[in-house]
RNA sequence: GGGCCAUUAGCUCAGUUGGUUAGAGCGCAGUCCUGAUAAGACUGAGGUCUGUGGUUCGAGCCCACAAUGGCCCA
């Protein structure tokens, strides 16, 4: 006997009990450990941060993570799955920094850097049993009582270790570079934290400056000559217009660019002369102004100006661009020149590019290429250094009065505002400057074709990003900036020699307490700062002492090396590379992972192993809200993962995850989703289940593994062949990462079985006798079951669960205590008829069409009708539907099929028609009166049924019935009296009035009056 | 400014290598069926397949350009 089901079901109650079996039986360790000794499938887990509550999102991503490796599992892979937490980085800082109400960095360092990391190791975990609960809920399946976490010893030491085998490669660089940086945050970002914080629409000045020009000896050309005399020309001065949107950087310009191909014009305005490109004269407004000379660009070059503001004069350091920047002595009458470089646009601006070498990327370059001056007057902080007027204030709140110091010199030709999109911090919405600073970088560059190569065997599923975003994102590869001046990370492992200036990287805890002099340890060992701060040793140089470069490092490396660092390799674990847990087989997140994890996982790969570490990966769209915005807190549009597992439960989240929509692409979420997913398809599953054993429940419907279905129907027939085409669907779809493909099969298959296979042949199974046919039909519904169980189980894991534990486990005490300790199912392709398939599918047609002329003719499915007509379009069809003759003349309750050859023919009176492509279907709407009388037994057979429900009997139950009408009505239950008897389960059939207790109804049918009882036997 | 993705019924999505009259589910209106009943069937309304060109005997599908939305980059 199988335990009841009720057609009623509560999902989230039926996971829970399933929960609890899991639990209590180490069903997941099982999976794992029964195929351990098989060939290895391994996924990566992304580690996420678990200091906030884990959001739709994640249950998303997660979901996908858990199909794949179960499935594989279910094929007999040995695949454990280990969890991981990324606990390192800007974010945890600033949700520390958030909590203590600071604004900086300088309030760390007074709090003191211990107590501040001590908060944040607290607070990385602040939502970890959350998480776990959550990933245990919705059946996410993988070693949480094993993670690794990124801010463990062993973790960061494999970490350095990586590090040091890149230095070792000459690799690991410090530059003095321009590079995004955070005023707030103190620190720089990388591109792809930059790529976070773009805002469109940013307010900022446009200004047009003035820079005067000097009369030079050293001009040779006609064109420098007569450009000469007008310089020295005292009573009219000449300036060459430059235009910024950054007047903060004026204080550190130390040239101006142009365009040596450009034509400029000298433009008379008034007491003065203009200097700037004859292209933008009428963009700038100029154009009505005399021109006095035209000259090209590179008769400007080496033209020599005044400084706006001479750093020596501000108490600011001026150095030049050569090896070391040496610092410069003070000149009382500083100039600077022009130079000609290739970035000069013509489309906006003056074509006369401000260039300060200490705030801009190109910048910089020139800089270097023209060995310019390198005037660096902003600190860390984003505050203007030195004794300008306006020192001590944020540059952004410097604009304003450097432009009103340059107006009062008369240096300001125009001021507006612009709006464009400007980059602002990730975190916390500072805008970002281009700053000239010293940091680390990995040269990234330098494997650029390896990264590409590698690219080429990785499957990308959707397949676009591989060539799209994250090709694209290799072919544009630059320097990876990995240094964070920062508190709460992996700690820089390179120590520099306070005196000689030497630098040495330290590749493991082991080489660090071997070196000479070394210092500083207080056990227990913490390798984080400040602790790791206080390790020094002697410079193997000059003796001095060694202490370790003050940055940590990108959380991104970190999480980049979780393939090694989860095994503290190559301290522990060093036969990873050969024993299959390298690479990957399967790794899974969301499309934003592009230039984050995928890349970081890609690169550091690349770089140790010129190979890389995961072979196919699923990359997620976003979910957006109902409306299509972006969820947001700010919005309150964020959808709570455990209000819809707890009213859906997590099978209906997760099928809908698969099946919804590509997963590629972007997704609207909507609770009302889920719960449509809920009653289209697991309640349909649910219900064919039901059904199954409520029925052999009462037949004692035993199944026999050994059993061969000798006495199928066609109908038996039909529905095996299509459940192995399913099986083979299934797996095609699912060995190709298509988990949207293979439940969406899953889906049309149940409805086929719902709607056909079960209508079909309900009375089969409620008919009497135990025959051939019913037990056929048992174990027909009985395999499509335990199949679709098995099938099932990595997309609901739950639901097939239940299934599976009640029909095998129940039957079967020698099978696998759970579908998860199963095999996947094979398709025995010999049960495979696909001529049968096809046929079904035209019965379905006609059936299908037939219900619609009878709806058409207004006459009930309930009333025989003598014959049906049906033109099919070849003899072929004509066969196929005399071979699945029963299932028509049943579905459409007719005593005969007929034929015709054309439509036309049917175009009669005393026919109702209905016709779709080549195919027709007509019946009769005459009615005969011994059709009538029958229809008639099948109302009261119909009522009888119904009051039966209503009266509380059980199905199986035996009754007495009642009877008392009119003269033709009681005709038709003596006529009918077998029928009736057999279809009501009524022993006997009384005329007369019911009995005592007798549950009663009266009716008209047809016209006539009838009073009906139903009793109880005995 | 550049790149990628999406755009098919009110909503969520299918739509094979280009080939009859473009489909499903939900929702809506109506009818039916029912011992799976918190299901099911049928009928109806609802589509210029985002637009404009092009290739072709034939385009929802291929090409070009554009629009809208989303994402990424500069």
């Amino acid at each position: 006997m199988f335990h009841s089901v009720s057609s009623k079901v509560n999902f989230p109650q039926v996971e829970e009990n399933i929960l609890n079996f899991w639990r209590n039986n180490s069903v997941f360790e099982r999976s794992v450990e029964s195929r351990r000794g098989s060939p290895r499938f391994v996924l990566y887990e992304g580690p996420p941060t678990a200091n906030g509550s884990p959001g739709i999102h994640h249950v998303l991503s997660r979901v996908f993570k858990d199909i794949i490796p179960r499935y594989k599992a279910m094929k007999g892979y040995y695949t454990p799955r280990i969890a991981g937490w990324d606990t390192h980085g800007l974010p945890v800082e600033l949700e520390v920094e958030r909590g203590l109400s600071f604004s900086g960095k300088a309030q760390i360092e007074e709090y003191g850097v211990d107590r501040f990391n001590t908060r944040c190791r607290e607070s990385v975990f602040g939502y970890l049993k959350e998480w776990e609960a959550m990933t245990e809920r919705i059946a996410f399946w993988v070693d949480l009582k094993h993670p690794y976490i990124t801010m463990d010893n062993k973790y960061i030491e494999t970490v350095w270790w990586a590090i040091k085998q890149m230095w070792d490669k000459g690799l690991v660089y410090q530059g003095y570079k321009v590079t995004p940086h955070c005023p707030r945050c103190g620190t720089s970002l990388s591109s792809h934290e930059v790529a976070l914080g773009y805002q469109d629409d940013v307010e900022d000045p446009s200004v047009y400056i003035k820079f005067k020009v000097l009369p030079s000896l050293a001009l040779e050309s006609p064109e420098q000559k007569k450009l000469n005399e007008l310089l020295l020309d005292k009573n009219k001065p000449t300036y060459l217009l430059a235009w910024t949107t950054t007047p903060w950087t004026l204080p550190g310009n130390t040239a101006l660019a142009v365009a040596a191909d450009a034509e400029y014009a000298v433009v008379e305005v008034d007491d003065e002369y203009l200097i700037l490109a004859s292209a933008l004269l009428e963009q700038v407004g100029l154009e009505n102004y005399k021109v006095v000379e035209r000259v090209w660009g590179d008769d400007l070059e080496y033209l020599e100006y005044e400084p706006l503001f001479n750093p020596h004069r501000y108490g600011v350091e001026r150095r030049h661009m050569s090896s070391g920047l040496p610092l410069q002595e003070p000149v009382r009458d500083l100039t600077y020149s022009v130079i000609d470089t290739g970035f000069v646009s013509l489309e906006e601006g003056t074509g006369i590019v401000h260039i300060a070498p200490a705030y801009g990327e190109v910048d910089f370059e020139a800089g270097l290429g023209k060995e310019l001056d390198f005037v660096h007057m902003v600190d860390l902080q984003g505050i203007i250094t030195g004794n300008y007027p306006f020192s001590g204030k944020f540059v952004k709140d410097a604009d304003p009065l450097i432009l009103d110091d340059l107006k009062a010199r008369g240096l300001l030709y125009r001021s507006e505002t612009i709006r464009h999109t400007y980059p602002f911090c990730w975190r916390c919405e500072t805008p970002l400057l281009y700053y000239a600073k010293q940091t680390w970088y990995i040269k990234t560059t330098a494997v650029k074709e390896g990264l590409i190569a590698g690219n080429d065997e990785i499957n990308w599923y959707p397949e676009h990003i591989k060539y799209g975003r994250f090709g694209d994102w290799l072919e544009n590869n630059v320097d990876w900036a990995f240094s964070r001046e920062r508190y709460w990370g992996t700690p820089l492992n390179i120590w520099r020699c306070e005196s000689c200036g030497r630098y040495e990287c330290i590749g493991s805890v082991e080489e660090l307490k071997g070196k000479t002099g070394f210092t500083g340890l207080k056990e227990p060992l913490d390798l984080h700062r400040p602790f790791v701060d206080e390790l020094t040793f002697d410079c193997p140089e000059c003796g001095a002492k060694m202490r370790r470069a003050p940055e940590v490092i990108d959380c991104w490396f970190d999480s980049g090396a979780m393939p090694l660092a989860q095994w503290h390799y190559p301290f522990e674990n060093d036969t990873l590379l050969e024993d299959g847990r390298f690479p990957a087989d399967y790794i899974c997140e969301a499309v934003d992972q592009t230039r984050g994890w995928f890349y970081s996982l890609h690169a550091i790969s690349t770089l140790l192993f010129n190979h890389p570490c995961f072979k196919n990966v699923i990359c997620l769209g976003h979910i957006l809200d109902v409306k299509g915005e972006k969820m947001s807190k700010a919005k309150g549009n964020v959808v709570e993962p455990w209000a819809v597992i707890n009213k859906h439960g997590a099978d209906a989240l997760r099928w809908y995850c698969f099946t919804a929509s590509p997963p590629g692409n972007v997704r609207r979420f909507s609770e009302k989703s889920v719960a449509e997913i809920t009653r289209r398809f697991l309640l349909t599953l649910w219900n064919v289940y039901s059904f199954f054993v409520t029925y052999a429940n009462i037949d004692r419907f035993t199944p026999d593994a050994e059993a061969t279905l000798s006495f199928q129907s066609e109908l038996d027939k039909w529905i095996i062949s299509e459940l192995n085409q399913l099986i083979i669907d299934v797996d095609t779809a699912l060995d190709g990462y298509n988990p949207t493909e293979a439940g969406r099969k899953i889906e049309s298959f149940v409805n086929d079985l719902s709607n056909w296979y079960v209508r079909r042949s309900r009375r089969r199974f409620w008919k009497s006798e135990n025959d051939a046919d019913k037990l056929s039909a048992y174990a027909t519904l009985y395999e499509c079951l335990v199949t679709l169980s098995k099938l099932l189980a990595p997309f609901i894991p739950f639901l097939a669960e239940e299934l599976y534990q009640n029909l095998v486990g129940s039957v079967f005490p020698e099978a696998p205590d759970s579908v998860h300790l199963a095999d996947f199912p094979v398709s025995d392709v010999t049960k495979i008829d696909k001529k049968l398939e096809a046929d079904t599918r035209l019965v379905m047609r006609v059936a299908s069409l037939g219900r619609a002329a009878r709806s058409q003719a207004g006459i009930k499915v309930r009333q025989p009708l003598a014959h049906v007509v049906v033109s099919v379009a070849s003899s072929n069809e004509r066969r196929s539907l005399e071979r699945l003759k029963p299932q028509i003349l049943e579905e459409l309750n007719v005593k005969n099929l007929e034929f015709i050859d054309s439509v036309a023919e049917l175009d009669k009176p005393g026919y109702m028609v209905s016709s779709e492509g080549n195919c027709a279907v007509a019946i009769p709407t005459e009615i005969s009166p011994e059709l009538a009388s029958e229809g008639l037994a099948r109302e009261v057979v119909h009522r009888l049924q119904i009051m039966r429900r209503l009266a509380g009997f059980d199905i199986a139950e035996y009754i007495v019935t009642y009877y008392q009408g009119e003269a033709y009505m009681r005709k038709v239950m003596e006529d009918f009296a077998d029928y009736i008897k057999q279809e009501t389960l009524s022993r006997q059939l009384i005329e007369g009035l019911p009995g005592e207790g007798a549950f009663t109804e009266s009716f008209k049918l047809g016209g006539y009056d009838i009073l009906l009882g139903v009793k109880r036997l005995g």
